[in-house]
DNA sequence: TAATAAAGATTAGTGTACTAATGATTATAT
DNA sequence: ATATAATCATTAGTACACTAATCTTTATTA
């Protein structure tokens, strides 16, 4: 019988650090600004443009539109943004932040900076280039592997607009 | 007002990277095994070592004990493996393989290492060991954040004498 | 030894993320 | 022009991962 050493396995190597660095910011955000979970990206993402739809939304931060939705709801809720209703496509809800989600961007964005700084602390500018040229190269690999078999990866994301091509994505 | 490219967050680079390997690895052992989600990171864990307890299981596939609980629960009942009381300590379950699981492991580490020929695919050997290094690094950086803010990370998996201490995670 | 602490498995509750299906609306095509 | 297809938001259902709390059993300690 075979064995195969689970701490050399990319997969789990991937899915902690994720992990673990999600935590990081998770706990930093939260304590600065009570902020929790998924919130920050979509602050981040309005912050960027305003006025679009929740599928835009879900697309910038690379998840599915109906994982967005209790989010929204919850931040709608907690007064951090409103939904309108689009005059001239009455399919979309259309996002907007409001004065107090406006008033904590800098902070966030500063924020997520220092998070960026702590975790890449003792790694060389150029050792960061090469993983996320690995990085996206995995990603690009296993999406058109993904696709092959048929299933979706994102899909909208290569037709959206707001996102220049494919190309934008291996830079990532 | 500050603004900030979500497709610049290394966190948010981390978890689609993470995500599509995890999917793409899914997709090909439930296409070959029938084999799910969490279920085949156990067979490898009991093929290193059988006869031990969940929360050792829980170590070596980095996850909280409760998180295993109906894993295994369905993994008994589809008959991958059984659970027998501990006679030395009655607070354990012991996990041990079946036949059904024995006889797939050699097929599912076949499986494991097709796809990271894939998800590696145009990645050089040098180019991944740094990605590595400096995943390993980022890891490190992050569990030790949040050390300090209070909270815990994995703590029993340094405790843990089948792990040969901190170095080996770093190592990863 | 008796009280207290710790540890393993479990349950309950929450959050996140997915797919599939639905309803409303808009686009496309015959 | 009308039928068909596609799109957005949403609901329902599933899966997975976490924390907190509970139960049982074992260790520690006063």
């Amino acid at each position: 019988m075979k064995t195969l050493d689970l701490k050399e396995s990319i997969g789990l190597l991937l899915k902690t650090s994720a992990k673990t660095w999600e935590k990081a910011a998770d706990i930093e955000l939260r304590e600065r600004f009570g902020i929790a979970g998924a919130k920050w990206k979509v602050i981040v993402a309005l912050s960027i443009k305003e006025g679009i739809t929740q599928k835009h939304i879900a697309n910038m931060v690379f998840v599915e539109a109906p994982t967005l939705v209790p989010v929204l709801d919850k931040m709608q809720k907690e007064g951090y943004l409103t939904r309108q209703a689009d005059p001239n496509d009455r399919r979309n809800n259309l996002i907007f932040m409001t004065k107090k989600s406006k008033d904590l961007v800098d902070s966030i964005i500063d924020c997520i900076l220092d998070i960026r700084n702590m975790g890449l602390n003792k790694i060389s500018k150029k050792d960061m280039e090469i993983t996320k040229k690995v990085l996206s190269q995995i990603a690009s690999n296993t999406e058109e592997f993904i696709r092959q078999k048929g299933e979706k990866t994102d899909p909208d994301l290569w037709a959206d607009p707001q996102n220049e091509s494919k190309k934008t994505l291996v830079k990532l």
